[in-house]
This record gives structure tokens, sequence and C-alpha cells, in this order.
DNA sequence: GGCCGACATTCGACAATACCAAACATTTAG
DNA sequence: CTAAATGTTTGGTATTGTCGAATGTCGGCC
């Protein structure tokens, strides 16, 4: 979605969640800290953090604040209707079984490529959960597969709210060359990070569709030695593409 | 925490997770559907609704609106900081793997007991993903393990506030008799769910503390026919107990 | 295709309420 | 124990959320 600016906004609404990603940004702070970085009053800041602990958004512990569990049942509920979360997991599971790596259900959300879910096989890198998390769409194999199957214009519209941030060497930097690899991807229907967004991380990705919505994508990640030669360029790939047919299917008949 | 409420409440704010629950609860809604429920003018809940979209909380597909991703965002944060989750996971996995059920990390939440993982092993039932719902605190076996180690009144606030309703024929409903269960909790450790909640369903579940304070319950669930004879009182309860352990050492070594 | 009904969106005037500053209370540090 | 820092409450005022009506849009039906 694009950055839609609201006719009436409510701005109550707007500086509420403003100090909620504050909330989550500072990873918990007390009101002082907050006065420092929104622009109300002490006073005013103090009614929203009530308001928000009272409604579970926000949970205090001692005289620091920070983001309740409410959010998670929430953030639970939104997941569990994302068809590719509902179609994917299993399939996901099962991947991250096959190759011991780490696997991942992304969708697309405000130009990003978001977490729905993760998956760590056995020798799969130590990871922190990622839930939720929202990354950059250029240099991540998800996010390529996903813009690969967005209209053209939609693309355009994200690159030019998002722009194209370097991230390491590898990182596709140029709209132009950024098309291309799309087209690469659309032919093979595989799409790779080659440490484009973190030195020493690859990545493989690919789309999910049903009916000729986007879903979003699976991805499957790791470190560069061993996700390298062959098994980075063929075997993985191939797994990938099986796992996705199964879901095609899985998308065509609900009732299996 | 108590249903606290704020003294100079943001109105804008308590009409606005007024509305997001209510999203929920109706599974995505129109707008007229809405404005049967709120007390709102057709005119005013478009602006809300608009807001809360460009704030990324709801999300609108055609004419329909829902829970948007950002709420995901931030409860998949909220629960990266709570300690049970990071503590436990682990445990819990390899509690699913070595049973074959399924497990879950709970947490008090509203005088609730609340998801904050779950993990199923090979023969667990069919699930639908169950993060961030909140469960009745009373006839639930991580809900029991809970209240067995809050202070006496924190447990009677709870149930001054949320009851002891009836959900299945075995429910206890019985202030005095929830008081009784909880001391036999503290004696040996372990709670148990004997189909108080889902008929055909049992539970067991452990309290998971660290330096006196409570981070919550690991528990286990199961239809009775696997979940009986010395497996449920016995077997099980012991392999709880040594994840319990497991946990319990790692809180208090954390570099390990 | 065009009409109709249902619904979504915008707008201006009014009134509710969010805001600030300052007083008051509480906690923390020294 | 005192002072400083932070948290909480209050009342008057201006912002802004609210309503109702008008306008715009969509989808179905004949």
């Amino acid at each position: 979605m694009a950055p839609k600016k609201a006719k009436n906004p409510v701005r109550s609404i707007e500086r509420a969640t403003e100090i909620l990603e504050l909330l989550k940004e500072l990873d918990g702070a007390r009101l002082v800290d907050l006065e420092g970085y929104v622009d109300l009053s002490k006073g005013t800041i103090h009614s929203y953090l009530a308001t928000l602990e009272q409604c579970g958004l926000v949970s205090k512990d001692g005289s620091t604040y920070n983001i309740g569990l409410n959010s998670l049942t929430l953030g639970g509920y939104a997941r569990d209707r994302q068809p590719l979360y509902v179609l994917g997991r299993e399939g996901a599971d099962e991947l991250a079984e096959q190759t011991g790596e780490l696997v991942a259900l992304m969708t697309e959300w405000n130009g990003r490529s978001t977490y729905l879910y993760q998956r760590a096989g056995e020798r799969a890198m130590a990871m922190d959960s990622h839930l939720g998390v929202q990354l950059p769409i250029h240099c991540t194999a998800s996010g390529k597969a996903i813009l690969s199957e967005l209209p053209e214009e939609r693309v355009h519209e994200i690159i030019d709210e998002r722009g194209l941030p370097v991230w390491t060497d590898n990182t596709i930097t140029d709209r132009a060359a950024l098309f291309e690899e799309l087209e690469t991807i659309r032919e093979r229907g595989i799409s790779f990070d080659d440490e484009e967004r973190i030195d020493g991380l690859r990545g493989i990705g690919v789309p999910i569709t049903r009916d000729d919505d986007l879903l979003g994508a699976i991805a499957l990640a790791g470190p560069v030695n061993r996700l390298e030669g062959d098994r980075y360029r063929e075997e993985l790939p191939d797994q990938l593409t099986k796992i996705r047919r199964m879901i095609d299917v899985k998308a065509k008949y609900p009732q299996l």
C-alpha cells in the first residue's frame, strides 16, 4: 500500500501510533525519555500512555513503558488470515526439515517484505525470532521474488517511496538493473540474494500466487559457506520450486 | 493487570481500539457493518478507519477493512522481549519433539493465559495457530500453573474481574475449590486440566519463574485418548519438570 | 447501457475533548 | 533527610473530533 494520507485524519490516532513506534524503537522508555522525541507536553504524553495501557497496547513495568501483548493478539489474528500463512506453513516446515536451513514466509506490506513465519532447520543459523519484522524489498530474496510478480507500476511506486538504499557492496541500487534482474527472476521463477543485504548471508526465494493473486514468497537463508556452488544455484532452488508446486496444488484444491 | 482506568483518557484511542477489536471479532467488516456496533456516525467511522489504515494498523481490501500487519510487527517485538519466550522456546521445541504433543508457552496478560509460542509435535492434534490468543485462566493447565505462583490477592483480583465461568462439566467454578487446587499444584509443581475447558481435551502445565518473578507457564495439551493413565499422571509431568529445571538453569546462567 | 439503490467519502459548523502550563505528588539520588 | 527529578492531576482554552447532509462511487438489475 502506498503512503495514502487520510483526508480527515484523527490526529490522536496518528500520535498514538507514533508513540507505539517510539516505544518499539527505543526498546521501552519512561515518560521523560519520550518527551524529547514527541512534540507533546509531559501531561499529554501521560494521558496517551495511560490510555494505551488501559487498552492493553502498552504495558507499564515500574516507570518504564513498553508494547503490550494485545498487539500480539491482534497481530496473531492478522497473520492467521493471511492466505500465504495458511497455505504455506506446512511447506515451510517441510523445507526447513529437508534442507536444515532457515525458511521464512514473507509477504509484501508497506513496500517491504514482512515475516509471517519462520522455521529453523537443524543446521540453521542461530536466529532470533523475526516475526513481523519488515525487511527492505530490493535486497532480499523474498523481496525480489515478490517484486517479480507485482505490476510494474507498483514496483515503481515502491521504489519511489523507499528508494534503493545501499546495504552491502552487492546491493542493487540502480532501477534499471533491478528491473533486469526481475525479468531474470520471472524466467526461472527463482530469486537470489547474494550478500545483497548482509555480508556473508545468501538467500533464495520463490513467489507464491493463487489465481493470479500474489500472496508473498517463501525464502531460504544461510551463510555463504553453506549456500554455495550447485547447492546454492541448483539443488535448493529445485527444492523450493517443489514446495511451491505443492502449495499451488493446495491452493487449487483447498479441501485437501 | 487490573482494568485500571486512566484518569484523563484519550477518548479517540479508546474508540480506535474498540474498532480494532471489532474488526477482529467480526473477522473483517465494511463501514456499514461497524455502524451498528459502534456509537459513531458514518463519517466519523470513516475517518477512524482511514487513519488506522494510514498507520498500518488496518488494511483495506476493496471495501472491507481488517487488521493490518503493523500489529504483527508490534506484537512480534513484544513477544521477543518476553523472558519466558527467550528462555523457554528451545525447551518447548524439545518437549514437543520428545512427546509428539502440542506444547505452548503461556503468560499472564489481562487476567488471562496468553499464547506466546506454540509448537506441534509429530502426533499433535491438528492445530490452528494460536499466537496471542487469550484463554481463561481458571480452566487451563497453563492458567492454573500461573495462578499457583501469583500472590493470593492477585488471584482474587483476577477472579473478581473475570469470574469463574463454566466451560465444561469439569470446570472449577467455586473459588474455595480453586484455591485448594492451587495448593495441590504448588505441592507438586504440576497443574492438570482434565477436560475443564474443552471436552475431550487434557493438559499439563508447569509454572516458570526467575528470581521469584513469575514468567508464565509451559503447557502440553492433547486428546484424552492419548493423555491418560500413567502417561498423563506421571511420565509427561516428569518430562515437563525436567524441561522446567533446564529453563531454571538457563535463567540462572544467562551466558550459557 | 443506463437507472437505481446501497454504500463510501467529503465538507462545514459546532461542540466535545485533547492540549498546555503549572501545581501537586511521588520516587530517586546524594 | 533533603533536594532534584520524574510522574500525575487539574482547569481553562483552542484544537480537532463529531455529526448530518451533500456528493461521489460502485455494483446489480432490468
